[in-house]
DNA sequence: TTTTTTAACTTGTAAATACAAGTTGTGCCG
DNA sequence: CGGCACAACTTGTATTTACAAGTTAAAAAA
């Protein structure tokens, strides 16, 4: 994709590096007067980059000493900022999907409130299992407004999650969000689907995630079953 | 308290306005050339001042119209990166505090990873249990690194919470955390403080907070009643 | 050798300026 | 009267320059 800002070029770049391990964890990053030297760029677009990474919490700053490299935040976690994508380990967790996005309309009695606009052009609706080391413990129901993404549906969601779509070909970041928390009895379905018995407790999440789009909200709703395994989020 | 930075006064005096009403939730705070005509500053220092509300997700910018006011973040939840304060409706909530404030060791098995400048240090440590209309539904147990905080066992945390006293006395900001979500059967401990029979699923959280502060970290367990409340966070 | 001071880094704050790009309302023209 | 174009806003990006403040390590002094 055809970067137009420089800042956000340097910001890619970065934000590549820090994931692929050319900058090690903890380790610092060459200085922002380096930076400017080897991208010919000023401090301050240099600083903005920098901040756009901090506000992800790629890197912490610390002043009269430099740029520290966090953990690569591969576990952006469930109850994070960033979606439900590889909370509990990338490498164990497989995913079926029992809905491919599809657009529909939205429910009738939707768990949260809607915009005009939102509930005018409908929704992209998609529904997910997913198991770790072939136990199913994650079901979650995803619904998001069908404005301003063209050809969604069409898309695999194999390789990449849908947020890192959402982030690098449309610019649409999650600024935050409301969630409901609550732990339940598993009833009939969950039971069915989670392989568990009937009244065994699992968490209820209901979230709604805001971003930088006006009008473009994701609705989440998930069940999590954590008798063997717990959620585990950075945010 | 005396302000050093100028677009830390105007992030502060327009946070205040926010939270107090002067600007309605969805209205446009004043044009950022107008900030700086009225405060004489230049208009990056406004910018810097506004980055920090959008940040704290007190406001929206929207290129071409302006800074639409959010719904002031009350319920800056339980789950959200500000803390254990008023998740439900702060009108209900009491408090009783089953340990004040002390200065104390480790825990031995404690659930987190320790540096050792925090090892050494020792801890504060505090237990509160919160009540909803007389009924409790919230426990949680706070340990935080005992450093950086003088007098921090004389506060009364009766009119301040806690981060609001580490944000405005002491600089010190939440960046970010880990949590670590399940739901459980309760034991006879949690069943007999929450008034509820053995067995009911509860919420489990366990969290560790980081701060700006480098080696500053606030750890929190916290056993939730999810029966007839939800735990209701923004983030 | 040990302690203190200093210098050379680092990031943080701030100014003045310029132009790009999105939004909205006014007013002209058809 | 309706629709289009433009002007007057708004925020976004970028440059250049300067100094403040925190960190670290080397140099100087005891």
């Amino acid at each position: 994709m055809e970067q137009k800002h420089q800042y956000r070029k340097l910001y890619e770049l970065l934000r590549k590096h820090i994931l692929s391990g050319v900058y090690a964890e903890g380790s610092l990053l060459p200085s922002e007067n380096e930076l400017c030297a080897t991208y010919g760029m000023t401090r301050p677009t240099v600083r903005h980059a920098l901040d756009t990474l901090v506000k992800e919490g790629m890197i912490l700053k610390q002043q009269g000493k430099g740029s520290i490299v966090r953990k690569p935040p591969q576990n952006i976690g469930i109850l994070s900022i960033e979606g439900t994508a590889s909370a509990i380990g990338v490498r164990y967790l497989k995913t079926d999907i029992l809905q491919k996005p599809v657009a529909k309309m939205w429910p009738e009695n939707f768990a949260f409130e809607l915009s005009e606009a939102e509930r005018d052009l409908g929704c992209i609706y998609m529904e997910r299992l997913r198991f770790v080391e072939d136990v199913p413990v994650f079901y979650d129901i995803n619904h998001l407004p069908n404005i301003y993404i063209p050809r969604i549906t069409a898309r695999s969601f194999e390789n990449k999650s849908l947020f890192e779509i959402l982030r690098q070909e449309y610019q649409i970041e999650i600024l935050g969000g409301e969630q409901k928390l609550k732990a339940i009895k598993a009833d009939a379905k969950i039971s069915g689907l989670l392989k568990i018995p009937e009244g065994q407790p699992v968490l209820y999440i209901e979230r709604k995630l805001t971003t930088n789009k006006a009008g473009f909200s994701i609705y989440s709703t998930i069940y999590f079953n954590s008798e063997k395994h717990s959620i585990f989020g950075s945010f």
